[in-house]
DNA sequence: TTACAACCTTGATCTGTGTCAACATTTTTG
DNA sequence: CAAAAATGTTGACACAGATCAAGGTTGTAA
């Protein structure tokens, strides 16, 4: 795990390209109110298993995940760890009115940010009527999915839960339309063994004997350990142990 | 499990001599804000035992709870289930923007709840800056709760879990002070041992036993069954797992 | 007061997943 | 390229907690 340090951007980029701008905090913005915050934003960049905020930390900024996927998680005394979140672009970094962070934020592949000073985002947030709404449908969006997963750590099996994050990672790479047609649903797993046996409330052990259990049985194939292609998604969907009714293009 | 029919009182109690004004969403608005709330409001009553809202219901109303013990939980097609949420006094039920609730709200003892329409809410969401900064910030600390409790269910050992629960449910009755001055801490839990299990990702089994072992230690003693004396609080913080450091009083 | 239902406890046994260990494969580094 | 480090696989075995089963306790209604 190499530490190198973050590189710091200029923002010289333009909100009106930026690849999250419909779906990130800012998202409702107008025009002179993405004017400001353009004006009060930075980039960085840091690098795959780099940390960005450590649990305690003071927190000076906020900020949205632009490209590359980080991980929120906890960590207990003696080691053991829980993933809590997975941030993927468009995502929202930090809250609002907490001086420290009550979570590990770290980088699962290379990642950049687009950061706010905490303080003036803070203020931001009162200036701004789309600011806050768009913040507050994006935490009780974020609240659904955590309750969601809360049934997965507590209830599901083991089988269960790897086919269920595969479902998501899938669904979230919006593939699942090429089901239909019978197409393989592909796509990159950016977790190692240990980052997913982390999010599913597993060893890493059950979690490689369970996908290659998946192998076996022919629901999904492995390509270089990391890319899966899904074989039989409907079987997938089964495996998950959710309503299995339709309700999965919701 | 009896199913009364839920009583209907009109709004008569005055916000002022409401037990949740400072904590509930409208904690923040000005006097001109909460006429025209009260004017909105209506209460009903709910007895132990009894549904609130069903998971796939339309949702006509949203509300917060004034008395009384509610919970939100999710049930998969073969009957297991996981309690996603613990609604006390001040807690908000339903979700603005959402028609179809994802949860199951239950009423655990006798509930009473001030409701409001979901969409004449909405639109006060939208008028009254105060009650948006309010919801947002129980939002998110409800985030940072669900966090708190993936950790439990996905890395805490079953006496992890029922010790991590009564310091919780201590807690929030605000009768941790006692514990500084060698009192015993004492509350009601209003939970059944089933709902623990719910609530916990546990068997109702592995609940009673391992209530019976902290007895059988003394760390607690129970009376009639739902009372629970902590007899030595600062044992009954180290079983948690959590940091052991003095940060309980945060 | 009895009778019934809801709730709780306890024991015996089973099993899914964790633990420990060895080795294989892939990626990175020099 | 070789060597080392990181990541992944597989097997043997252990154990926490689930499951199955029986009986006890508490509250409540007649």
């Amino acid at each position: 795990m190499k530490m190198i340090a973050p590189t710091l951007k200029p923002a010289s980029s333009n909100c009106d390209e930026c690849p999250i701008k419909h779906r990130a905090v800012c998202a409702y913005c107008e025009k002179s109110d993405m004017a400001i915050l353009e004006s009060m934003k930075s980039y960085k960049t840091y690098s795959a298993g780099e940390n960005i905020i450590f649990a305690g930390d003071n927190m000076q900024f906020v900020g949205s995940v632009v490209t590359g996927v980080a991980r929120l998680s906890q960590t207990m005394e003696d080691g053991r760890r829980q993933m809590v979140g997975l941030l993927l672009p468009s995502d929202f970094i930090g809250r609002p009115g907490r001086s420290h962070s009550a979570f590990d934020v770290e980088a699962t592949t290379d990642v950049t940010l687009c950061r706010f000073e905490r303080k003036p985002f803070e203020k931001m947030l009162g200036d701004i009527p789309h600011l806050r709404e768009r913040m507050l449908e994006m935490a009780l969006d974020e609240l659904d999915a955590a309750r969601e997963w809360m049934l997965l750590l507590g209830r599901k099996t083991a089988r269960e839960k790897i086919a269920s994050l595969l479902t998501i990672i899938a669904r979230r790479q919006n593939a699942v339309q090429a089901t239909e047609l019978g197409i393989n649903v592909s796509f990159d797993l950016s977790l190692t063994r240990e980052a997913m046996s982390e999010y599913l409330g597993l060893t890493l052990e059950t979690v490689s004997r369970q996908i290659n259990a998946l192998k076996k049985e022919n629901v999904i194939k492995l390509e270089k350990k990391r890319h899966i292609v899904v074989k039989d998604f409907a079987r997938l969907l089964m495996e998950t142990g959710d309503d299995s009714d339709g309700g999965y293009l919701s």
